[in-house]
DNA sequence: CAGTTCGCCTGGGGGC
DNA sequence: TGCCCCCAGGCGAACT
């Protein structure tokens, strides 16, 4: 499931097997991918559009074209392939093929159907658009300090994980890192903050950065799926000290982490190191 | 305002 | 071996 960490891992990858082609046409085989405009107007519009460059916000993956933003949210296994013409390896999971210049195929592959993409002008405000409008500060963003996360806790009181998977508060956090982050500040994921001080919203601030960049340094983490997307496996599984690791022993302290369910999400933490 | 449920989807696992 | 059922999950919408 890309996060905010796998989500830059496929733009930085993106940006260095593509570079900067020109999409001649696009092929749309399951509509609902498309969340904006209509597929007739989608394929009309992004014709002929040079990819200028690739950005990121949240979990959302940005593709700066010549007259348009085209906005891109994996969800759960959205994928893409980069494969020469006549090469491209036509499953029933692929649902959008961009026909590139230098005779190459970019092929999302969706086993879910989650996916959305979305083709905005470049004069419409790319935070004020529908895809957009309700996401927070990027986790790196340097708007992000101490006292909005403090205001924030503040306004909004609901158990700390609920909380930082809200995209509202801030965008890339999912479910992995959320139940990580939560171990890393030794915070139970039910735990509602109240009052909390400024230093502990600066070191909320400091432990989200540290977890997704190091979770970035890795390549992301692949669980779930043996293929991932442009042909790059994260290695940041072996890292995860909780998620995914129920009835097996805490790496800190030997406790068995236990699962229950936060916000309706599988939610894993340690008893002993996040104390209610 | 916050919490819950549903819909969107399919593969995989458990039960039989 | 096969079939049915439930679960996983990001996110928006509808509802309590």
């Amino acid at each position: 499931m890309p996060e905010l960490p796998e989500v830059e891992t496929v733009r930085n990858t993106l940006a260095h097997q593509l570079g900067h082609p020109t999409i001649l046409s696009a092929t749309v085989l399951w509509d609902n991918i498309i969340a904006y405009p209509d597929v007739a107007s989608f394929c009309e519009q992004i014709e002929n559009q040079t990819i200028l460059g690739y950005e990121r916000i949240g979990k959302y993956l940005i593709f700066v074209l010549q007259d348009y933003h085209l906005i891109i949210h994996l969800r759960m296994e959205g994928k893409f392939f980069y494969e020469p013409q006549g090469q491209v390896v036509m499953d029933k999971h692929t649902h959008v093929l961009f026909h590139l210049t230098q005779e190459t195929t970019l092929r999302y592959h969706d086993v879910r159907k989650f996916g959305k993409m979305y083709l905005y002008p470049k004069s419409w405000e790319l935070r004020k658009s529908v895809a957009l409008q309700n996401i927070g500060f990027d986790a790196f963003d340097a708007q992000l300090d101490a006292l909005y996360i403090q205001t924030y806790l503040s306004r909004h009181k609901r158990a700390l994980k609920t909380i930082l998977l809200d995209q509202g508060f801030v965008a890339g956090i999912g479910n992995i890192y959320a139940d990580e982050i939560c171990f890393h500040m030794g915070v139970a994921p039910t735990t509602i903050i109240v009052q909390p001080s400024l230093a502990f919203c600066e070191e909320l601030k400091v432990t989200i950065q540290k977890v997704l960049a190091a979770a970035i340094e890795q390549g992301g983490t692949t669980i779930r799926s043996y293929t991932s997307s442009l042909g790059v496996h994260g290695r940041f599984q072996v890292y995860l000290m909780v998620h995914g690791r129920a009835k097996q022993a805490c790496r800190v302290c030997g406790t068995i982490i236990e699962k229950e369910k936060v916000g309706g999400r599988g939610t894993y933490s340690c008893p002993h190191c996040q104390p209610k």
